[in-house]
DNA sequence: CTGTATCCTTGCCGATACTG
DNA sequence: CAGTATCGGCAAGGATACAG
């Protein structure tokens, strides 16, 4: 018997370092900063599109909305709409974006981690490339 | 005392969800397909720059350079240079580096995991958007 | 409040050519 | 083989205006 993890673990399409795989599009789709940010703000939490825009420092509306509909399709989060006046509009993480968020989790814990390192890293990087050889002409 | 780490928690450099903090600009600055891409397939390996081309399909000559350089003034990637003819440069993660792809192992994971709950939840939305309410004008 | 559409600027990213 | 630089197309993304 052949399960759809099984096959898919044997597609081509599941391998992320196929440039024209479904994973890699997925992937991509994913990996960019809006994105992450967006799914870590969500957190357990559900918010309405203002609050979101409050919570994702410096998102602009059209990349909010815009980002919130690529998550959507994806079922990565769930969107309700409340007949009522002023509108009202919830968000919040599907199973699968929670998931994703775990992970997100990391990448930001990773950066509080090594915030120093990287800094100090940077400054070592850019001396070298400015000062550099000692001596020029 | 103040050790870094600690100055760190309380600072608001490191809070990820500040536009102009430190943080944001490292999550930003790794937040993007290519150096998560790059990232993963180093894993734990020591790699020269063309193998590291081929590995990661679909990378340009250029984009790879310039991510490579990126992540190595961040001491994410170290880069070793042989006094050699044709010249050899081997590629190999820092502990940084190598902390940071254990998240992103975790995002590849999550999208062979939910590849194809992602796959149907895109085609449910699709066929919402283009069948609609049944009758335009 | 939420969402869509339009303009317009910016920078990504690929292609190409040239140096060590 | 590895790296840098330049040009150009094109898409990302911000600002604004308007609709429900």
């Amino acid at each position: 018997m052949v399960t759809e993890q099984a096959r898919r673990a044997d597609d081509e399409d599941g391998d992320v370092t196929r440039a024209d795989s479904l994973a890699r599009q997925i992937f991509s789709g994913v990996a960019n900063k809006w994105a992450l940010l967006i799914i870590n703000a969500l957190g357990e939490r559900t918010l309405r599109f203002t609050a979101l825009r409050s919570e994702v420092d410096g998102v602009s509306h059209k990349m909010l909305t815009q980002t919130l509909r690529a998550l959507q399709r994806d079922g990565l989060v769930h969107r309700t709409v409340y007949a009522e006046v002023p509108p009202r509009v919830d968000y919040r993480l599907t199973e699968a974006g929670a998931a994703l968020r775990d992970t997100v989790n990391g990448m930001c814990a990773w950066t509080r981690r090594y915030l120093d390192e990287i800094e100090a890293a940077r400054r070592r990087f850019d001396a070298q490339n400015t000062g550099d050889t000692g001596g020029e002409s």
